[in-house]
RNA sequence: GGGCCGCUAGCUCAUCAGGUAGAGCACCUGCCUUUUAAGCAGGUGGUGACUGGUUCAAGUCCAGUGCGGCCUACCA
């Protein structure tokens, strides 16, 4: 049978390369090279009055989403990506060519137009055009007009047609491009500088997760896409550079759920001679000023939920939230009563698990949920946070703080661990943990250490889960509304 | 990984109890010089995700596979 070709089924598809034929036949390039527009169609509507009054002409060049045909005339609509307009055609206005070439145009097809304002009876907007060209022809149909894409497999495989179809999602995808820049302006602003470090890692570390694994051939060694960039950041600021951010694609070879993607992005920064302290006050400014210059205030409705980012937000320690939830301050409790404390609740605990994951278990379940507001807790167990700077005052505690809003963690960071004699220990802690969990090797960042004793000044370090704040900025509940092109599992498997 | 649900025309959805499929939009033909989910008349379009089973007969019942959605678990 060979391949079956959806596309070939597809009458409509023959109809537009029959029309197309007969474009050309009338010495028309269907696909010209560029087109000058006067105006976009936001400005247009904008300055509407003055425009009809003066009868100026304008040109305008979009997608037609719509043609209501008339015998001698038409209205359609089309689509720039600052808004729609009606347009009006009428075959003793323009050139007999054109109405041909017109006749011959489908929704969906590319067009330039140029011509007057004018208002119809009903007062809609209208471009009467003089002339018109095509500009690309399409040759598949847009979805349904009405009810457009709904089914999400179809949205997330095809983005493009979500796009052009559903304009809650072409807005959702401008602001997460105008939170970038808003968090890249005020780190800037701030004196950050923004850098890039490696993807292609020989050693993967700075988090806890699984790496994807790829190869270099002419080098013959296996590389890992990077989990984190943290390790590489702190490494500059070793070499001087005070304040460094890089917005970060990191990858993690593990589940797939409503927040997470095998691929993420990141925003981490460091601060020399800074402490966590500095960092939160800077997190929670940096926060409510972002979400100042995309809505204007401080409140958003996220779900059931109105959110008020301005700051200061509150502060909670980790074992303080717990013991709230649980009449116990935990932090001295040993592992059998943390299992009964869990299993008092309903929550089922696999057994040998560490003293920091069960914390880890308790806390996810009986706290998390509730964390509303934004929230930082702070000064987490040693065992969770191995790349964190013991806490000043409390044994067993580091100076570490994990901001909540929605019920979801949104960022992470500490006091960097700058004790080079220290680090290495925890590292050799985590290292055996891990090879007891997994049996696999995993090999000291040696260079990182040697980084480390070099010097590493004080430093206050963050990261923050960009498509999170982008969910919660923009109400969306799943990451792959957030991100354009979500991972999915391929639609046809190849022979 | 587990549970529930879905997959029927390009899109959005019907098809009640098994009798070889329908609507709206889109498309094609005709009519229509201010419409806007334009209208009127006519028409084309389906491997019912895939594979197998039960049955005289399967979109419908059963099993498996694929892809997806929601929930849940794991994972920071």
């Amino acid at each position: 049978m060979g391949t079956k070709s959806k596309m070939e089924s597809i009458r409509e598809r023959q109809q537009r390369i029959l029309k197309l034929d007969k474009i050309k036949q009338l010495g028309v390039n269907p696909y010209p090279y560029a087109f000058s527009r006067s105006h976009m169609i936001e400005e247009v509507t904008k300055s509407q009055d003055e425009l009809i009054e003066n009868e100026k002409e304008i040109s305008l060049a979009g997608r037609i989403m719509a043609l209501r045909g008339h015998g001698h005339t038409s209205f359609g609509n089309i689509k720039d990506n600052t808004g729609k307009i009606q347009f009006y055609i009428k075959d003793e206005v323009v050139k007999e060519d054109a109405f041909k070439l017109f006749k011959l145009l489908d929704v969906g097809d590319f067009i330039g137009v140029r011509g007057v304002l004018f208002r119809t009876r009903t007062e809609e907007l209208t471009l009467r055009v003089r002339e018109i060209e095509l500009l690309s022809k399409s040759l598949l149909p847009l979805p349904e007009k009405y009810h457009g894409l709904q089914n999400k497999e179809l949205r997330y495989r095809r983005r493009y047609l979500d796009l052009i179809v559903n304009d809650d999602v072409m807005d959702i995808f401008v602001k997460r491009s105008r939170i970038i820049d808003s968090m890249r302006g005020y780190l800037k602003g701030q004196g950050f500088l923004e850098v890039d470090t490696p993807i292609l890692q020989s050693l993967y570390g700075g988090a806890a997760a699984r790496p994807f694994k790829t190869h270099h051939n002419s080098l013959d060694i296996d590389l890992y896409l990077r989990i984190a960039d943290e390790l590489y950041l702190k490494r500059l600021v070793v070499g001087g550079i005070e304040r460094v951010f890089e917005f970060s694609r990191d990858f993690r070879n593990e589940g797939m759920d409503r927040s997470h993607n095998p691929e993420f992005t990141m925003m981490e920064c460091y601060a020399a001679y800074w402490d966590y302290n500095d960092v939160m006050k800077f997190l929670e400014g940096m926060l409510a000023s972002i979400c100042h210059d995309l809505y204007g205030g401080y409140e958003i409705t996220y779900g059931e939920y109105e959110i008020n980012l301005k700051p200061p937000w509150k502060k909670k320690t980790f074992f303080g939230a717990l013991e709230e939830k649980t009449g116990k301050y935990l932090k001295d409790v040993d592992n059998e009563e943390l299992e009964k404390i869990a299993s008092e609740r309903d929550i089922d605990v696999e057994k040998g698990l560490s003293r920091g994951a069960l914390l880890d278990l308790l806390f996810s379940e009986l706290v998390e949920p509730e964390l509303i507001q934004p929230v930082f807790i702070i000064d987490h167990p040693i065992e969770i946070s191995p790349l964190a700077k013991k806490h000043r005052e409390f044994d067993g505690l580091v100076e570490r703080f994990e901001p909540y809003i929605a019920g979801f963690e949104i960022a992470n960071a500490f006091s960097e661990l700058n004790d080079p004699l220290d680090q290495r220990q925890r590292f050799e802690e985590q290292v055996s943990k891990r090879e007891e969990d997994s049996g696999e090797f995993h090999p000291l960042d040696e260079d990182y250490l040697m980084a480390l004793e070099h010097g590493l000044p004080p430093t206050g370090g963050l990261g923050v889960g960009i498509d999170r704040v982008v969910m919660l900025l923009t109400n969306s509940h799943s990451i792959r509304d957030v991100i354009l092109f979500p991972q999915m599992r391929p639609e046809e498997s190849q022979d």
